[in-house]
DNA sequence: AAGTTCGGCAAACGACTGTTTACTGAATGG
DNA sequence: CCATTCAGTAAACAGTCGTTTGCCGAACTT
């Protein structure tokens, strides 16, 4: 039923889902619905656990890398790329309900997200770099990253169904995006 | 017909709206809808450009400013804190639609950031600042800066239906986020 | 003054909608 | 081996939907 509904979502919002459509495709009959979900929200919900799990694989192994900023750029756009090649349904519908019309799925991502940004900003302050940084500063350069990446996600995504050359191009602006603000990290001297 | 149709789409998606929604609401009849648009979709195109055009004019007023970087970040984040308020309805419109799913409406949001990002790279060229950057340098920053004015606005949307006083929060970040990237800006040897 | 466009209406068409109800077979567990 | 839960079904309910058709008055145009 979950496989049905991302299929449907492909080319539809949540909020226009209806329960006939999802039972139809997945080759059930209307009131299997009910066994599952009270509402087709609460499949939206299970929807967005199901499609940040691999997200949050995807930051930790980011994070995880070591090396230097450079090749750590490289790698986490490449990352990203990736992933959104091979999870296109599921970033496909984070992006679409990110702000859609069902506030229980809005508010789950919105949730998420603000935990990728602690985490993140976890990350940050293990580094050296971040010296001397407090905590406010690092919670504003960890939303920075994150508000970038989910930027870079969108991008790739349309690119991607568009044409997939122009995501080079993409890649490389995000690369020199990505620099200019580790650049700027080097010489912050602090709010 | 166009303010009616905003009004429904303040908890609801352009694909779930329906031609006897609005017009029921318009206080029409459903037949009178068809006197004016073909589709839904051409009421979203049009709602697309009546909410662009007053971003437009904001974007212009932000780069006309004159004076030292640090009064222009303030000033930026005050102009979009204040649209955002006075136009909650169009930004709201703006944010779910530009991932929604009506193509057509899709599009015409994008072409217009394009629009907007050519807009700040020209406006960032005359800067003295940006001596000696490529044109490709220039095209990237300018895309920074609109993807961060986005996810800003974005924020502020979600924070002033909530909680008003998180808000300043919000705009405080994302001055210490703006002096960031001017201060990569400034440090940048070229690509 | 005659003609034409414009914006509106009511009514009707079949098709599709969400949800409930009562029923059924299979698996599971004591 | 019997009881119970589980996951499914068909059928029916009253609504709502998009769209077309034919009609009408008012406002322009000439």
């Amino acid at each position: 039923m979950l496989d049905a509904g991302l299929h449907l979502l492909a080319d539809q919002n949540l909020a226009s889902l209806g329960v006939r459509e999802v039972t139809r495709e997945a080759g059930l009959s209307p009131a299997a619905f009910y066994r599952h979900f009270p509402d087709l929200a609460a499949l939206g919900v299970a929807l967005v656990e199901e499609s940040l799990a691999s997200v949050h694989v995807m930051i930790r192994a980011v994070l995880a890398e070591a090396g230097g900023a450079e090749e750590l750029i490289d790698r986490a756009v490449d990352v990203i790329e990736r992933h959104v090649r091979e999870h296109r349904t599921h970033v496909r519908f984070l992006a679409r309900e990110r702000h859609g019309g069902v506030r229980q799925v809005r508010e789950a991502i919105d949730a998420e997200l603000d935990r990728f940004a602690a985490e993140v900003g976890a990350a940050l302050a293990l580094q050296p770099v971040s010296q001397g940084w407090s905590e406010r500063d690092l919670r504003m350069l960890a939303e920075l990253y994150v508000d970038h990446m989910v930027s870079t996600a969108s991008a790739f995504l349309e690119a991607q169904e568009a044409d997939p050359s122009r995501g080079q191009r993409i890649a490389a602006t995000a690369r020199l995006q990505l620099r200019l603000i580790s650049l700027g990290r080097r010489h912050w001297q602090g709010s």
